[in-house]
DNA sequence: AGCACGCCGACT
DNA sequence: GTCGGCGTGCTC
């Protein structure tokens, strides 16, 4: 047996292995894919076992303080899938690891001998679906279970968000008894039992959020992605996944049937369906004419450009008839910011380059780094009393409503008052406290929108106008979610300054997605190119820019096809200087084998390198 | 990723 | 004189 020296990686952002003696005592415990503790540097940390040796490598050698596991946490699924992680998403072996199994040592019993093997053979053909379900969704979701029950297999099923797992629960109980909930707000200690149960097979269907797709069935059978568009998915630490994507790849893996799911999808899933590459199904009705109302702005009289007259109107209808109106403001605070009207200069953030918004009480508050600060009265850089504020604002809304409609019960939902929890939203409008809604996206949830009997967009170009390249995309979700979310029975008004705008002018998905595929390609921008994103990071802004020609010489060397460098639309955040550059696929060398040479460039000075695969946004 | 060490500028 | 910023290198 070789089990003298063991070598172990750590959820650090370094690939190579640390050897150490295994005491006497540990000898007959150790295996390749056990967690150990170990002493590193000044601290323990807990890795997971790589290699063993019987001869003793070079070096002095630390011993490890404990075993943890009787038998390997992770099967060999798993572990290949963690490996490809940081392959894919170019990180550390050692950081996917993490990824796929969080649990700190303090909480964890032994496994038990018995389990953790998967046979690893199945007869089931990639099969990838993407599925427009109209409102067949759960109808849908629960023939799929009830198939893979009889195969006497396991499921997943992934939500955005911890808010819609309770309703998709108890609907999917209904089938399969065995269900349980698995998600980042459950105590450590159960989730590592229910990580347990899900292990030993003791449950036959998993919904969660994202930590969920990492889920130990031995024979899963089905992956079921909610809202497959959904950049709830993308992990913002690093590594940087996308959940929709691993799920991909764990159905490939292990040779099962993964379902996306989605009215809206992303644009990458409809090109792959467009393709053939994912089969597609449609359930979604034909609708009659539009999507919803679209107002230009423009044609209207200058007072009736935050409350257009058929926005107006069909308030007042509203009203009378006791329906609730909702108003999707796209920003919280009263004003964006604070136009010198003199000298043309904005009250900005010391910190981030972004003007600061204007709040309820002269609050001046940045929505990037939480700076607050006192609105001054005159100009700091001129010394001019004509202060502007400019762009409108959940609280400014409000306000404006409620001198508008004095009757009305006016109430705001932003972050300012609900942190995230809008569970409790459904039941103010369902108990007739409140007549007019005022909020931001916290507002549109299909258990919302359906209690409403009128939903204005007040601004819909501040979406389309965001600089990023998914604002067409991230737009139309959003109205195509408001309008399903009324099931068609609402008036949806769309107020705008552009209204031949494609996204506002599409009759249908193919509509849409046809176009915006068009200009996808001629740019190349995804799905058609593979984007890797680089981030440099730094408080000096001449390194930041210096280290981003550097990494460019070598992309340039490479031959590869590339954006950049460039400022970061938000070019500065927290008192650091954002500069970006997108590598693009191109045939040759591969982008993640590139991206782990330069990796190294990284820890050379106090600049930070970030990289991003298959961003969602590029600010 | 942490953390320590070592080199420079700007203060009691 | 020394306090503290950050650039550099190491962790078995």
């Amino acid at each position: 047996m070789n089990n003298k020296y063991i070598a172990v990686i750590f959820n650090l952002p370094i690939e190579k292995p640390f050897w150490y003696r295994v005491p006497p005592e540990f000898k007959n415990e150790v295996k390749i894919g056990q967690r150990v503790l170990a002493p590193f540097g000044k601290r323990e940390m807990v890795g997971f076992i790589v290699e063993k040796s019987e001869k003793k490598p070079r070096g002095r050698l630390k011993e490890i303080i404990r075993v943890f596991d009787k038998f390997p946490p992770l099967d060999n699924n798993l572990f290949s899938l963690a490996k490809w992680m940081s392959e894919y998403y170019c990180c550390s072996l050692g950081q996917a690891l993490h990824s796929l199994f969080p649990f700190p040592y303090p909480y964890l019993e032994d496994l038990p001998p018995e389990i953790g093997l998967s046979d690893g053979k199945d007869e089931d053909k990639e099969n990838i679906y993407l599925v427009q379900p109209g409102d067949k969704k759960f109808e849908l979701v629960s023939s799929f279970i009830a198939d893979n029950r009889k195969l006497e297999k396991q499921a997943i099923i992934l939500v955005p968000e911890i808010n819609l797992i309770t309703g998709f629960e108890e609907k999917i109980k209904k089938i399969e008894k065995r269900t349980i909930s698995f998600h980042s707000k459950l105590s450590i200690k159960e989730r590592y039992k229910r990580w347990l149960m899900m292990k030993k097979a003791e449950v036959n269907v998993a919904i969660g959020t994202r930590s969920v797709i990492f889920a130990p069935f031995p024979k899963l059978g089905l992956i079921v992605v909610d809202q497959e568009e959904s950049t709830d998915y993308k992990q913002k630490e690093t590594p940087k996944y996308n959940v929709r994507q691993i799920a991909i790849k764990r159905g490939k893996m292990e040779k099962f049937s993964v379902f996306l799911i989605s009215d809206a999808p992303s644009l990458e899933s409809w090109y792959q369906a467009k393709k053939k590459v994912y089969k597609s199904f449609n359930f979604s009705r034909r609708r009659k004419g539009s999507f919803f109302e679209v107002v230009d702005l423009k044609k209207e009289k200058k007072k009736d450009r935050i409350f257009s007259r058929l926005l107006q109107d069909k308030i007042k209808d509203a009203l009378e008839k006791k329906l609730s109106v909702m108003l999707f403001v796209s920003r919280r605070g009263y004003a964006s910011f604070l136009l010198c009207s003199d000298c043309g200069e904005v009250i900005r953030c010391p910190n981030c380059n972004i003007g600061l918004s204007f709040h309820l009480k002269r609050e001046m508050i940045c929505h990037y780094c939480g700076f607050r600060t006192v609105a001054p009265s005159v100009c700091p850089f001129c010394g001019g009393r004509n202060l502007k504020k400019i762009g409108w604002g959940t609280q400014r809304v409000e306000n404006e409503v409620k001198k508008r409609f004095p009757g009305a019960r006016v109430k705001r939902f932003d972050l300012d008052i609900f942190k995230s929890s809008t569970y409790l939203i459904p039941d103010y409008i369902k108990k007739r406290e409140v007549d007019i809604l005022v909020g931001t996206q916290l507002l549109i949830k299909e258990d919302i929108l359906s209690l409403v009997g009128v939903v204005g967009v007040m601004l819909v170009d501040v979406l389309l106008n965001l600089p990023d390249f998914r604002a067409s995309e991230r737009t139309f979700q959003l109205l195509t979610r408001i309008r399903k979310g009324s099931r068609g029975k609402n008036s949806v008004i769309v107020q705008t300054y552009n209204p031949t705008h494609y996204v506002l002018n599409a009759k249908s998905n193919e509509d849409f997605y046809s176009r915006e595929l068009k200009i996808r390609k001629q740019l190349g921008y995804p799905p058609y190119q593979r984007w890797v994103r680089i981030l440099i990071e730094g408080k000096r802004k001449d390194q930041v820019k210096d280290k981003s020609e550097e990494i460019l010489n070598k992309i340039k060397k490479e031959g590869f096809n590339f954006l950049g460098p460039s400022p970061c639309p938000l070019s500065k955040i927290k008192g650091s200087y954002r500069y970006h550059i997108i590598l693009r696929d191109t045939k040759g060398k591969n982008m993640q084998e590139f991206i782990r040479e330069i990796n190294p460039l990284a820890r050379r000075s106090s600049i930070k390198i970030g990289i991003d695969v298959d961003p969602l946004s590029t600010m």
